[in-house]
DNA sequence: TAATCAATCCCCTGAACAGGGGATTTTGCC
DNA sequence: GGCAAAATCCCCTGTTCAGGGGATTGATTA
């Protein structure tokens, strides 16, 4: 059997190298390339068409985010997994909007990321543990919708305490539309009401 | 003048010599005595009349959340400053529900200390600075309303998605008591809608 | 090109909320 | 015991939301 090819992208070489050792330990993975920014990135997944892409966030020029929507646009079959050194709720937010199929923080040890790499192969989201995220964020996270952009901007103005009628009047639509985008906001969060939608986008850290 | 006396309670005798050796240095400031519990912390205010006490949160018995409830009920003029390791919210925004006037991270240099005592001797509330909490969080939880228990449990239920009518069945109240408490909650966050309600305390930490 | 999705608009009804008013009973504190 | 605050209850009105339905346009994509 083939071993699982992996392609790991960051600006810091320790990092990389870092990336290197603790994959080499883990049997059926193979590093097949690393590199320094997006644009080689996107190079290496062209030339060698691996199984997953492990990333940092920070990248110089095109960060981590839009190379993830890229590669999940033009690559779906190719997981994605995120990394960051901090847990930032948002960025992970970001990421998993673009697609990605898991987040690890860079100080995970190699147990960790073992976990993350079989979990989001067999199809699951992984998403690394945070002291400063509880089990129920988490789930709130993985559950999250993905949104169009206008329900995005809907949704701040809902949880800016803006009404219907007063949404309707900021983005020159009509009363009709914001009260639709209204309702496909709770259809995708799964509730019921405005209160608790805000709840749960808040708890995902899309506000 | 008189120097600023000032009381530290921490179980670890680490952090009560670090913070010896970091107090000695600001010279309008004497550390008058230390503490390592809630019990021993009460004693010695009483016996020293500090002007601040500096605790840290996770004290073992009596947490340092209820000992601040404590002393801000019966010495009002004392200044509190709660402490942690981690920046956890809810702990933060709990701190400053029992009255505490700020709030440093352990890891906290000289000089933001100084800046807290300073701050804080002023009237001033000083929340330490966290990667994970920006400005306008920050801001809300300084402006934070003091709620009554009942109104803690009302705004979960609210962010839950309960309605009203289902409120008042839950909790063997009339709709109208549900509705004088959501109101009350409305006019303590100074907003006007359950949405904006539920984004104000979700930042907060309350939720 | 056809199909899909995003974004827009419209109609309906009943329930819930927002914003006023006032009043009573517990509960804790001095 | 008396005071203050919390918690409870009640009334009113108009607006907004929640939950159905259906429909059109434009962009993207298969």
């Amino acid at each position: 059997m083939d071993k699982l090819k992996v392609i790991v992208v960051d600006d810091h070489p320790m990092v990389i190298e870092g990336m290197r050792a603790m994959l080499q330990q883990i049997a059926y993975v193979e590093l097949c390339a690393a590199a320094s920014n997006a644009f080689m990135a996107l190079e290496m997944v062209e030339e060698k068409q691996p199984d997953l892409v492990i990333t940092d966030i920070n990248l110089p020029e095109i960060s981590g985010i839009e190379l993830t929507a890229k590669l999940k646009k033009e690559y779906p079959a190719i997981k994605v997994i995120g990394m960051s050194t901090f847990n930032e709720r948002s960025y992970i937010s970001q990421m998993i909007q673009s697609g990605a199929d898991g987040f690890l923080v860079k100080s995970a040890s190699k147990e960790e990321i073992e976990k993350a790499i079989s979990s989001v192969i067999d199809g699951q989201m992984y998403l690394s543990v945070d002291i400063n995220m509880n089990t129920q964020e988490k789930k709130a996270l993985k559950d999250q919708p993905v949104l169009t952009r206008r329900e995005k901007e809907i949704l701040h103005l809902i949880a800016d305490g803006l009404t219907n009628p007063q949404i309707a009047e900021k983005l020159f639509i009509s009363l009709n539309t914001v009260d639709t985008h209204r309702k496909n906001l709770l259809a995708k969060f799964e509730t019921n009401n405005s209160a608790s939608l805000i709840k749960l986008a808040s708890k995902s850290g899309i506000i």
